[in-house]
DNA sequence: AACTTTTTTTAGTTTCGGCTAAACCTTGTA
DNA sequence: TACAAGGTTTAGCCGAAACTAAAAAAAGTT
């Protein structure tokens, strides 16, 4: 099945907003997510629906095929696979990648995409701890939980972030929080829900329950 | 002046036809590089002219102007940088380059260029000996004659080719000639123009004057 | 159950970049 | 100079992907 730019575009979110909450997707989640209005939306998830990629029912949303997903994930594998290459060889910082890696993820070469896999080393982890799934969609995801489900003196490396908008990136950056710091609750405030952690073993950094449940850990 | 994909591409290539012939470049030109009918090309130019990238007269071709060049001058530019990347780093061979870099060469981002160029170490020259503008449009061309214009016992370095079709450069690999290489000249043959070669000192090699004038060297 | 609100779809436009068919210039030749 | 041939443009159409306005369906509320 080939889709066009702005097809393979809906199709990711869909598949996103569909990992999300595990339920059908509405018409106006994916308008939210594309920030096109509820009535492209609708003519888009027609077409999709006719393409097969896609089950939609009128009014009820839609669920996305075994087909969809499967090409959903060759999407997901480019963006990612294109902002380890601009973290890592082209010294982007993570919240510049992801427009660049949405135009990128488009260019059509199966050949070019190996490539690229080869020479960053078939690397399993986007720089904000992602998986990258492999060439036939697989991903082996990671057991994470978020810090503030952590007790006081347990441990973790951070490997992602739910929120990975520019602001909240900037932020943890500033904060001296990155993807692979090493880290251990100090204290947990029960009234707020706000938690003290110990980075790498020095740093000590206060946040809020909110910034706290952003940030993903693997034990 | 901002432009479309489609723009981008009319453009770079009316630049490009005009480098040739150093004169205007007819409908029928354009439409013949473009792969588009000569009634698409018109409202092309129409539009092209409007934006005030080319001179458009009817009937009589366009002329690049100044903002016209630059820009075009800018696509060229990241065009053979992603070739040099994809080469050098992704090892594709010549003649796998040109489609991928086409798609590559639109990706907007001002960052991702001068982090490339870095990255590549400010290369002068992509794989098929061409120059790479700088990010002001600057070229500095080295001279370039054709072999079949080189007398007995010159040599010479290949630097480029004027036929970098696919086929071309394909059957240059297969015969032992590369950019780099250091050649001699053998023999001519009065008759057809054809020539013998010696290629880094080693290998000799018989070409027919039409192959002959495709490669370009500097002395 | 009826009505209101919200969500979603349909219908009709717009812009972009292609196309064909037909009209229109320019040019070369008799 | 007249006219044929070839190149170029215009007019009109199409599909993609967006939009607005209005209709329709679903969901929530009294």
């Amino acid at each position: 099945m080939i889709l066009t730019y702005a097809e393979e575009n809906y199709l990711k979110a869909i598949f996103q907003l569909s990992e999300e909450g595990k339920k059908g997707v509405s018409t106006n989640d994916v308008s939210g997510e594309m920030k096109t209005k509820p009535a492209s939306v609708s003519d888009m998830l027609r077409k999709l629906g006719e393409k097969g990629v896609i089950e939609y029912r009128k009014y009820y949303g839609v669920h996305i095929t075994e087909e969809g997903k499967k090409l959903a994930l060759q999407t997901i594998r480019k963006h990612r696979l294109w902002e380890v290459f601009l973290v890592e060889k082209l010294k982007f910082s993570w919240d510049e990648v992801d427009e660049v890696a949405h135009e990128l993820e488009h260019v059509k070469s199966r050949l070019l995409i190996q490539r690229l896999d080869e020479y960053l080393g078939y690397p399993k982890f986007d720089p904000h701890g992602d998986p990258i799934p492999d060439e036939y969609g697989d991903v082996r995801a990671r057991p994470r939980l978020p810090i503030n489900e952590l007790q006081v003196n347990e441990t973790g490396q951070i490997v992602a972030v739910k929120d990975s908008s520019a602001a909240f990136l900037r932020y943890l950056d500033k904060v001296g929080a990155y993807i692979g710091a090493r880290i251990k609750i100090l204290e947990k405030v029960e009234f707020d829900g706000s938690v003290e952690i110990l980075v790498d073993n020095k740093k000590s950094l206060f946040m809020s329950k909110e910034v706290a449940a952003n940030i993903l850990v693997m034990q």
